[in-house]
DNA sequence: CGCCTAATGTCAGCTACCTGACAGACATTC
DNA sequence: GAATGTCTGTCAGGTAGCTGACATTAGGCG
């Protein structure tokens, strides 16, 4: 990804690697940096005041993220490694000064803003209208898309992802995800093991998603 | 709010009047330009392949939209004015030139894609974790916010809005909306008539909101 | 290697919410 | 001021998905 060569080529900013289960920077802790994922994965989770938690996104190498990108002064998620994962950190101010010097910066972070925003509305509007079937496979999609390998069988998730996860992911109850990731794996579109999930036939699944 | 007078200033970009029920744009028409609304309301629909809409957001005076924005060539929603509304148009190139120049005006589009990003989360979390008040609460505290006036019991929601509308905005049926109301109502949280809602006491809200 | 913990499967009962159907209120047009 | 369409209010019946409780399997680690 471009970013991440440009801003390494660059004067770097600071740089840290993260262990599995290490934590970012936590929900309403002060934090005002912006932070580029250089390899890994992060995954951004929301705690409600009912203390339920919903995981926000999961970013992948090249996503920029931290409160500082839209002038925030508090960290409105908890990020957490799901792997070992390298990120840069940045001020606030130092990194809208690369943006102002850098049009393709700009145009870069402004399109992955627009992304990040249209799956955010497309998994709102899969709760909203399907059924946990079709969530899943929504959710999924966009996974494979954003952290995706391929594997022998055709597309693989990079992230570890357990079916609690998923459930998280998707709104909905394990029993009822498990249940519905046996019938997708017995109708062969699937394949998992703890954790891993791998994708068949992917264009088949459009049928599924319905969105 | 800055832009506007910021935009209204300097050189113009074509400026066009929509009257209620007029369409800025439709989803999937190719379309890549930048709008700032003037003055009105905007409403954000979003089309899902079964036919089933829902609202994505509901966008006021200083709001900047458009697929140009975030360097997109195609609509991904269908743009409806809700009432009188003037909007401004501009290139995507012509935005970004001005974008450059101007760190204020960057500084401001990006906190408002951060502020939009973060309405959609905390909807998407409602949606995921709340019953049917409870994203009520959630999606009425958000408006009342965004376009909100002042009446003599408290705050009004300035935008005419259905109960129909409301049930879509919240993800649940219209019956089981028009009871919630009610029962809001007869709890004093809150009245309306015909599409205009009023709330009271909104620090009362936060109890039910758990968000 | 065997133990322990975390993840996966599966079930029965319950409930929040949906669907469809209709009646009354209000607004707008002729 | 009658007519028509849109919005609100309310019900009964059905179901997707939740809760809680439990058995089973798979990794990780001493």
């Amino acid at each position: 990804m471009t970013v991440v060569d440009d801003l390494k080529n660059g004067p770097p900013g600071f740089s840290t690697t993260l262990q599995p289960g290490d934590i970012l920077y936590r929900q309403g802790q002060p934090e005002a940096h912006v932070y580029i994922v250089i390899s890994g994965h992060l995954k951004l989770e929301h705690l409600g005041m009912a203390g339920v938690a919903s995981i926000s996104a999961v970013l992948g190498t090249g996503e920029i993220l931290g409160p500082g990108l839209g002038g925030n002064s508090h960290a409105s998620h908890t990020v957490i490694a799901k792997r070992k994962t390298e990120v840069q950190r940045y001020t606030a101010a130092d990194f809208r000064d690369r943006m102002m010097q850098d049009a393709d910066l700009l145009a870069m972070v402004l399109s992955m803003l627009a992304r990040r925003q249209e799956i955010t509305e497309r998994r709102l509007h899969a709760v909203l209208t399907l059924n946990v079937r079709g969530r899943i496979a929504v959710t999924l999609r966009d996974l494979v898309r954003q952290a995706g390998g391929r594997c022998i069988h055709g597309h693989e998730i990079d992230v570890p992802l357990t079916q609690q996860e998923l459930a998280e992911l998707v709104g909905a109850s394990r029993q009822v995800v498990n249940a519905e990731l046996n019938a997708l794996r017995r109708e062969g579109l699937l394949d998992y093991t703890r954790g891993h999930i791998c994708m068949n036939r992917l264009d088949t699944w459009d049928n599924i998603c319905t969105e």
